[in-house]
DNA sequence: ATGAGTGCAAAACCTTTGCACTACC
DNA sequence: GGTAGTGCAAAGGTTTTGCACTCAT
């Protein structure tokens, strides 16, 4: 997704383009592909827009959050990680370098065998998280 | 898990017999089947030993976490839910009730599958999180 | 007797909120 | 001009920590 991909699709009286935001985009469309805390957002959106504050960018995660436009993992030791939604419509999950926090697109998905078993002992399933944790190919090395 | 296996297994110079250590094993062996936060885990411990600390919660979380005898999980909305390791050794995986936090365990993990793509993609899987949520036959009426 | 375990209170941590001010549309 | 967005500082909830005291072995 490029920026202007970005801003064509949130765009609306409700979410104003400002200059926060603007600098956030930026950083969002920039790292796609990369699962980052709210702290290193902050960080990397201030060397655009340097008076940008971190409520703004809890703020902002929200307001796409709202949008459906960010998707937030929490890892082992509690910290919450977000990135921009995938492109991709189809359902699909990922797996996440624990050390750069490049994200791999997991096009599989076993939830109808899940789903099968659960039903068989009376439960609904409602929602699944499948995370998957490792090392890409550079951060191995 | 019986109180007694509990003990058996966790009792050493490291890990001594307490008054607030008896009635959380009490809580934790009670509550098997059951996602429980620290807080209602100290809650259920006061019935038994009025004197116990929320901290006291915490400490013995993390000393039986070290001892590998804690299932820990995050809800979406950031809180820690806790419970004894189920006592089959065979890796499997969890549907919880998003009410009540009942566990129901999932014989089946499509691991091998994950690993496959994964590699093809340069990443080699270290830890992966399946969680399904869901309503149990009871909550669902 | 000795060190692990505890209670209490304070701090730490991340996230949210209230308020007055700013700046988009 | 009106409202959504913002910065700042303060508060919130959960978890951790320091310290002196207690208790199990």
């Amino acid at each position: 997704m490029t920026t202007q991909e970005f801003w064509n699709k949130v765009k609306s009286p409700e979410y104003k383009v400002t200059q926060p935001r603007l600098a956030f985009a930026d950083v969002l469309v920039q790292n796609q592909d990369v699962m980052l805390s709210a702290e290193s957002l902050y960080e990397k959106t201030k060397t655009i827009f340097p008076k940008t504050n971190l409520s703004t960018i809890y703020r902002n995660l929200e307001s796409l959050e709202r949008l459906n436009m960010i998707y937030k993992v929490t890892t082992d030791d509690g910290l919450n990680l977000y990135k921009l939604k995938c492109a991709s419509n189809e359902h699909h999950h990922h797996i996440i370098c624990t050390k750069c926090g490049k994200v791999l697109d997991i096009h599989f998905c076993p939830f109808d065998t899940f789903s099968e078993l659960a039903g068989k002992a009376g439960f609904t399933i409602t929602e699944h998280r499948l995370e998957l944790y490792g090392l890409c190919e550079d951060c191995r090395k």
